[in-house]
DNA sequence: GATGAATGAGCGTTCATTCAT
DNA sequence: TATGAATGAACGCTCATTCAT
């Protein structure tokens, strides 16, 4: 007697899922943090049962690691991208600095639940940050070898200025994500003095 | 209307408990983190009952908070001291990246903890870190005003300042707390490159 | 970030599962009284995992007033079908009084559990036993308007009539059950008596 | 070199522990209910240690039934003496109406916790309201045995009659101890037309 | 006698994971 | 493939009771 339409099933095919459950996961996990996220909860919120999570992921670590791995590897390729323009070593460090910031305010969801992560988390048992902390130490390798940064332990060097962008990028996010451009400069400029060997 | 009964009756003093008490759950934080160690595991390594941990805080979130409380105070003591005793700026950021390290070495289990631990934990909503990087705004302000430190946003450069000693004292940390005074050097050789007005 | 493994699977139809837990929930509490009941006792009745429980019912209170709420409404639909038949109000006394204890013996659990709980449970802040009380309140206002009931204030004569019922099935239930029948005769005899006008 | 004075300590005799013990007792039972209060919490608001209502009652049960049997007993004892007085039926039934709200007056907190309470509790196990019903149906038997009470079985009629009065009490209380007079009268005149022969 | 720190069984509730449908 | 009901171990926390002081 009545006509019958099919309910709106939304997300059907796989990537819309996949693409919901990361949004809904990073919004909770961001907001509660991971321990305190149900993956009964974040399925409801991306409209999916929970056993189609296990689907995607072999259980909730392997989420979280999707999406921290995610934003590490973007922020890696960029800085090798921006490295790998050459030039003055000064400019390169302007570059990378600016793409870091690029990277930040386009995934700056992904770069607060990534600050907030601690835990050891990664397959290979690195930590997350280990990543962009190893391809800060290969850029610093290279520069030392060609005078152009100052000498020292390369670990340690390599630490303290992956530090410090972590600082700059905690102080950005703080300021609500403003003025990506200065929050750049400013990290750029201690980054010379600090690392650059003058001349 | 259930009648209860209890058993033996461990006697020591308060101090002796709140101190292993202190032990077993630095302990067990910093191997497990903090969600997955449980009270009642925590109580059985200090030889005190479940409930007796209650008897000392209000609730294991406070537990944590006291940990964190005290390594961050001891640390933002030493600072402000070693700052206090005046001299050239460049003298002072030695003395202060020293005894940062110095207190580092003596408590670096809670060092541990302390870098372990980002989930937003005490009751005035302070993040765990905020303490010592206000010490560094203050320190970094009164040198501003000098003309001893570079200009630039003090908010964003004491905190890239922190992030710079944290990335320090992760590596110091990663080496197996060797070499304390090497890294101190370390990072006070950056400081005062990145962060003193030259000359 | 702890794994967790579950065994069996048990798999009835909701319904029977839901009886089952009634039944334990029911036996267990008027025998021992709400507080001194754990849900792992009840699901192990009736024979579901703990968890399942909260599937039924959000917490342990719930399920009381669960309980509660359908032995309550069907002694507040009985009384209103009985009254309803219409006639003279001695003879609607007849009726309404043998249909409580015909409720009462077809539910003499729920009824036990009914005169055990006092504290106060619905969510509107009733208490177990108001909504009785407010449907034998209506009943005395019609028959106080038609000049049947005895003259007073609507609210104590109610509570009285109330009291005088709860009474009634407090010695019922006492005795064992037994001689529904006189019991009903005896309560309809006092209600005649003290609420009725003479003639 | 200061002056010392002893620290006023309150409550030194026993029988000021004890009532105030009671009163902290009463107070917080019918706030919160039997099962929701902590022997620490009353101690507390005592003013004594935890141990010390160790010394007064055996555990927390005995607490409670030493505050039940309290109001019990004097609604029995003045039952009693009312009764006593001797006179016609009629106005027996007056007085003793009248003492219960006296008593329900003068003790209405512990009348609120009375009603509260309805898990088995004498040692004898006996239920709270036995005492007052055992006296109604021995009041019953002497007037049933003159001829002034209707017949009927003595354990129903006395039971309803006890019901009476506890709808009537209840309603009492609702009405926030107002009126006591009229509640009185309200309740013997329904005692009158429903358990005297007329005439 | 009075104290209150200590005890630990016991509670209500959660949730990662499984698997029959 | 997708679902979500079912599981039960594990948790943080409470509190009646005891007993050394």
């Amino acid at each position: 007697m009545s006509v019958q339409t099919s309910k709106p099933k939304r997300t059907r095919d796989p990537e819309s899922k996949r693409a919901a459950l990361h949004a809904a996961a990073l919004r909770q996990f961001t907001e509660k943090g991971y321990e305190h996220v149900s993956i009964a909860s974040i399925a409801k919120e991306a409209g999916i049962a929970v056993g189609t999570v296990y689907r995607f992921y072999e259980n909730k670590l392997f989420l979280l690691r999707a999406m921290l791995e995610s934003i590490e590897h973007d922020f890696v390729q960029q800085m090798q991208e921006d490295w790998a323009r050459g030039g003055a070593y000064e400019d390169r460090l302007d570059a990378v600095c600016q793409g870091l910031f690029d990277i930040a305010k386009d995934r700056s969801a992904y770069l607060k639940l990534f600050t907030m992560t601690t835990d050891l988390v990664y397959e290979d048992g690195a930590l997350p940050g280990d990543r962009i902390q190893d391809q800060i130490k290969q850029m610093y390798q290279e520069g030392m070898e060609q005078g152009a940064f100052r000498n020292g332990d390369l670990h340690m060097m390599s630490s303290m200025a992956h530090g410090l962008v972590e600082g700059a990028m905690m102080r950005w996010m703080r300021m609500g994500h403003k003025a990506t451009d200065i929050a750049s400069k400013d990290l750029a400029g201690v980054m010379k003095y600090g690392f650059l060997t003058p001349g």
